[in-house]
DNA sequence: CGTCTAATTGAACGAGATCAAGACAAGTGG
DNA sequence: CCACTTGTCTTGATCTCGTTCAATTAGACG
């Protein structure tokens, strides 16, 4: 993966696919950044709990937003990839009710709230989009209560490479049918609310029907059509148009 | 239960539970509503896919986000109280992903997406703080995804019964420990990802250790700290604290 | 090589689903 | 006022998907 230059890139790419961004308010992004810095796979950068000052921007890698419960299970609500605003929303809630941590080795900007406020106070239609970015995963996560409430254990594997195909490939990080997927199958098991063990059959199962692999940190879909069956998945939650907002 | 006559007044007690509003963004907040409807129970409000160009806000009675899925299954995502803002989530997606609809009777009060957008414009704060209701509505989705993900079925009934108490508390509609949910054992099939069959054997256990009953539309809390061990509730998830936002 | 973590496979178990039947309550129309 | 319908609740029996427990293999890294 090449090493990413601007720490905004992937943001302004994700949001110019749902509106259009100006120059001034591609400015003030830019300028709401106030460093950069590399924090290894593993790492918790927010905990539930801890009041914040300051949000974090994706540049590089994947994060996830998860919860922690009795007796060592854990349940992964959101995989965040570059460009994502991991912890937007702690702007507003001012703490998480949610644990942060790298899934894999992770470049990340921080952007200070009382400039967020700024933005807020003089750029309405940039803070419509900050919030419609904060919705978006709201979106992501409604169908998380889905997949892990009524689909199958199948569905919902298939489920999670679709919905990270999707918006891999809005932000080219996708490479033929396939993307980098470095984590273990026991976090795809806290992804999807399954056993480890149980996630390495379905893996098995979808490699047996020729849909998709998983190894070595890398899922090719060999079946993109039979897989979003299989799955279905349907990105109208992701709401990939450009309209007004 | 009274007829409700302020269609903001437990908007804003629950904004005001969580900041400061002034009389400027009272007002505002008052002028945005257009006007006032019954609809009955059953009746589908929001249908997933169509482009809006209002809000609603649940004045009286109680909906629900939900999703259809393949043979009849749905899965609700959120229940909606009186003064919850259902789908102001729709003003920045212009559509939403998911369908409202009325669980009970419910009095709702329309809001257009126009004046809206004028409060975006000349409220930073007040825009603020319904950023942070869409946010709070995230965290109660959130906190189901742990529920249907990693929760045994007892513990997922005994949450719902939970985080209802304390919101409807929050807005006065509780009465001693017990509080009015007039739906169907299928309806809360749908809100905890378990069959009608299923939550009725689970409301048997709920009655038989004695920590609350369902029956009538009634729910009555017998033992609020077993319920609460049982559903390994902590209410951090409902951002129950005033912070300038 | 030896150590540690992750992946893989098998066997048994169990929570919740499915199927089925009956009880009960509230209408509804004769 | 009663027969009939309809929907919800309740309980039992059986089945199944995913878990749990356990053992083996494969890779990565010193």
């Amino acid at each position: 993966m090449a090493a990413e230059q601007d720490p905004v890139r992937l943001l302004l790419l994700k949001l110019r696919a749902r509106d259009v961004v100006g120059a001034a308010e591609e400015r003030a992004l830019r300028d709401a950044v106030a460093d950069i810095a590399d924090v290894p796979a593993g790492r918790t950068l927010v905990r539930s709990g801890v009041t914040l000052s300051h949000s974090t921007l994706v540049v590089e890698g994947m994060l996830s937003r998860y919860k922690d419960l009795s007796e060592g299970q854990r349940q992964i609500q959101e995989i965040h990839l570059p460009g994502d605003f991991t912890d937007l929303h702690g702007f507003v809630l001012k703490r998480l009710d949610h644990n942060i941590g790298a899934l894999t080795d992770v470049k990340i900007a921080t952007v200070p709230h009382d400039r967020l406020k700024l933005i807020t106070e003089e750029q309405p239609h940039l803070s419509r989009l900050l919030w419609f970015s904060t919705l978006l995963d709201s979106a992501i996560q409604r169908e998380k209560i889905v997949s892990v409430g009524r689909r199958a254990a199948l569905a919902r594997v298939a489920h999670l490479f679709c919905e990270l195909f999707v918006r891999l490939e809005l932000i080219g990080l996708t490479e033929d049918q396939s993307f980098a997927l470095p984590i273990t199958q026991l976090d795809l098991g806290d992804a999807t609310g399954l056993t480890s063990v149980h996630v390495n059959r379905m893996l098995k199962q979808l490699r047996d029907r020729e849909l998709a692999t998983f190894r070595g940190g890398l899922v090719r879909i060999h079946d993109w059509d039979g897989l979003r069956q299989a799955a279905e998945f349907d990105p109208a939650y992701l709401y990939l148009e450009r309209r007004p907002r």
